[in-house]
DNA sequence: TCCATATGTCGACGATAATCGACATATTAT
DNA sequence: ATAATATGTCGATTATCGTCGACATATGGA
């Protein structure tokens, strides 16, 4: 945890990292994300390793190009390690944080067992 | 949000936030935390000004004790930011982690606007 | 094969952070 | 006023981090 809380406790990183959540499973080429920010390759390169070390990136080689895409279960696991230790702990902190996000929410039929809501 | 992530990504911090958020509004005396991690005053003083600076603790006089509490307007903040990011970017990442919440509550009467509800 | 593209690794440097002894300040009791 | 308790600040040391040039590796095309 402390390991992932350090990987984004970086300004390069934690934009990175927050660039590719919106990327979703697509992701985006390591030189591209390096034009994006205007850095150095090799920089962003040390960076991605940090992110994919502390298991919040995942990578895989399409071609010349290495895309990174956010690793899905272990960002669950530091949002569940926060929220449940929180939400244990001071319930009344947790709540208004729920709501904020709910407040986005189209709501859905009730009864329905959809997985892929959007809350 | 970089200086908060900086703040937690550190063991001790990390700890001393969990205890206390544990501990609620009631809070802690920073020796008595010095005491529990079997640290010098000190050094754990240094760490309670960062974890403040981040703007995730507060602290109040009593006697000759200074009391620590968390901040819960900054934590909350701090929730906020990496949930909605992840939730609107990336909705089937954040839908596991309310569920794992939600699993924990005690369903309450429909239609109750309870604020001090536990999820 | 040879070259261009895309990325990673290594090594060095400067910057920032963690630790702790020594001293300073604040509070309360005697 | 003096002493004891509780905490913060300063300064020095060591460790870790961020950056980037130079070199290495991998892929695909001429």
């Amino acid at each position: 945890m402390v390991k992932m809380l350090g990987a984004l406790s970086q300004e390069t990183r934690l934009g990175v990292f927050r660039l590719l959540v919106r990327g979703g499973h697509k992701g985006m080429a390591a030189g591209e994300i390096a034009r994006t920010f205007e850095i150095p390759h090799n920089t962003l390169s040390t960076h991605l390793a940090v992110l994919s070390n502390a298991g919040l990136l995942q990578s895989r080689r399409e071609s010349r190009s290495i895309i990174y895409s956010v690793d899905f279960d272990g960002t669950r696991k530091l949002l569940t390690f926060l929220m449940q230790d929180c939400c244990q702990g001071q319930p009344d902190l947790c709540a208004p944080v729920l709501d904020s996000l709910m407040a986005g929410c189209i709501p859905e039929t009730q009864g329905e067992k959809n997985e892929t809501n959007t809350c």
